[in-house]
DNA sequence: GGCCAAATGCGAAAGATTATTATTAATACA
DNA sequence: TGTATTAATAATAATCTTTCGCATTTGGCC
């Protein structure tokens, strides 16, 4: 239940929270922006303003719930964090996101960190692209 | 000279534009904001918008002479295209910030790409840390 | 030197995100 | 279950970064 995951941070369960999760775990699309997920409670008929969602999303992300990225193009997107690390691969021409893990990769990472005396806090590669749709298409 | 770098790129030679370059060039910091280079600009003298830095900084990116970054933290970085593509550590901390070259990584990039079907275009490597004098500080 | 397109400077505008503050709702506990 | 306490929300304003619009200036070329 998803109530159980907010008091489990400490935050305190409302029904802003509760719909945001729920965005966040149902929505089609698994990288939101803020104004997305704002979109998508107006949708759902909830009223809730967008300074809420930013500073729920910016909570969350503390709290370790959600993950936010710095894609290119202004916006900071948003995913439920499932405990699994993984990357990007984003098409420059559609937006897709496709999402890999390479434990090769991950290990040269700490190798290098290591190399320069960094403690490494966290990492994320992105690969702008072209996906195989969009190749097709031009 | 650098106004052979501006004409190689069809960029009309215009004093903002080498003040620009000679400013990238020349800082102590490889990696600056528009902010910076435009005080950069301000304490040597010249009397160059923000608008100019912002406008000249992103035609330089247009024509290659210069790469913008995305790091944490709002504004976007700068630095001078060398040719040779590297990666960026960054301290959390301090702001310090180191690059590196990694053949296995990028290597398994281009084969993660490919399994993909993406026609990869750019990519970007950030591993956040804390750096050796930083950690001692702490 | 003088013409003309292109570049600049300035201020305003836009877009994303955060802060302020009065109001409302969740929790603890009687 | 009702109430006090305290945190969260809504609405709006403010902030911060970046871009735009337009009048003025400058660089390239004859
Ligand atoms: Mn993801
Ligand atoms: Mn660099
Ligand atoms: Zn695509
Ligand atoms: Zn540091």
């Amino acid at each position: 239940m998803k109530s159980q995951n907010l008091k489990k941070v400490g935050l305190k369960v409302t029904l802003p929270r509760l719909k945001i999760l729920e965005i966040l775990g149902k929505s089609s699309q698994r990288h939101m922006t803020a104004e997305d997920v704002y979109k998508a409670l107006l949708a759902a008929g909830e009223e809730i303003g967008l300074a809420t969602v930013y500073r729920v999303l910016t909570q969350f992300e503390a709290a370790g719930l959600v993950e936010r990225h710095n894609f290119e193009g202004g916006q900071a997107v948003f995913e439920l964090s499932e405990g699994d690390h993984h990357d990007h691969l984003l098409c420059v021409k559609c937006g897709r996101v496709d999402e890999f893990v390479d434990d090769t990769i991950e290990r040269r990472q700490h190798s290098i960190a290591e190399k320069f005396g960094y403690e490494i806090t966290d990492h994320c590669l992105y690969i702008y692209g072209v996906c195989p749709e969009c190749q097709e298409a031009s």
